[in-house]
DNA sequence: TCGTAAGAGTTGTGACGCACAACTGTAGGG
DNA sequence: CCCTACAGTTGTGCGTCACAACTCTTACGA
């Protein structure tokens, strides 16, 4: 009688199981250690934008992140404090930071993005082929449906 | 050169996507409204637990949740407090207690589960039969990967 | 049988991540 | 030249959680 109530579909399962062990996000609520760095998740995504992406400005960062400037003002200032990444105006309108990583950054985010893709590959190295292809098309399907609710609200 | 220092393979997009948007999960940090009901994340799971198990121990509770005792005790008094479950200590060990949900509790219980897989509903239905499938295989073994690394920790 | 240890639950405390609101400073337009 | 828009900052408070120290119940062995 009890488990009608509640979902027990794949996806109900899968994010508790993933909220659960929070193995893939390391703590989603405490900071962590990364390649001998302790950092927090907004710090880990952080490092991974400006990697990805080059030059930001804290609101452009805000806005990848989903958090509010505020939260990224303070992040930011931390992150500047640990050496990883340098705050200037931008010349042509000095409302605007131009955050960049710094060297030290670079090879914190290289070192980080390193140990996550070692974890996740260890995840994958135990799914089959068939699995490991599944998986693609399906999260690959997911993230633009989540893509698409998020933008439309 | 920037985007070889990240992880951007698909699990990594994927958390990422979900972290930001956080439309499954609804809003990890803050509480959020289900089905006329504020709740937050845990309460959400711990109704889920409850529901799909039966009467637990909190410490049990705790187990599954994956939270410190002292957490579920103010989890579990929080949810006594709003009628949605009993706290009785076992008959044959008065240590334990038996958490129970109310029938108030079992309501709320069906409704939250009834909006989240409405949800996650939606979000499938903009999949293609097959995309919905390979999710299903990607996930499961995902999970099934997670669990087992989970328990050799 | 009594003392001691184990384990469930409670409470005090503090860390962390975050949003909101009110502020400062820069830039552009009437 | 003021007025508005917008990036960024700071004050503040909330929610979630872990850790440690405590109480209470039970089991066990000398």
């Amino acid at each position: 009688m009890y488990n009608t109530t509640f979902p027990d579909d794949d996806l109900s399962r899968f994010f508790q199981q993933l909220a659960r062990t929070s193995g893939l996000l390391e703590s989603v609520q405490t900071p962590h250690e990364h390649a001998g760095v302790r950092l927090s998740m907004s710090e880990t995504f952080a490092l991974g934008e400006l990697a990805a992406a080059g030059p930001l400005s804290q609101q452009e960062l805000a806005d990848r992140l989903g958090l509010e400037k505020s939260t990224v003002s303070r992040l930011a200032a931390g992150m500047e404090g640990r050496g990883w990444l340098r705050r200037e105006r931008q010349a042509d309108n000095r409302r605007l930071y131009r955050l960049e990583l710094t060297a030290e950054g670079s090879d914190v985010a290289a070192r980080v993005g390193a140990e996550l893709r070692e974890h996740h590959g260890r995840l994958l190295a135990g799914l089959t082929e068939q699995e490991r292809h599944a998986l693609r098309v399906g999260l690959g399907a997911l993230v633009r449906e989540l893509d698409a609710a998020h933008r439309h609200s």
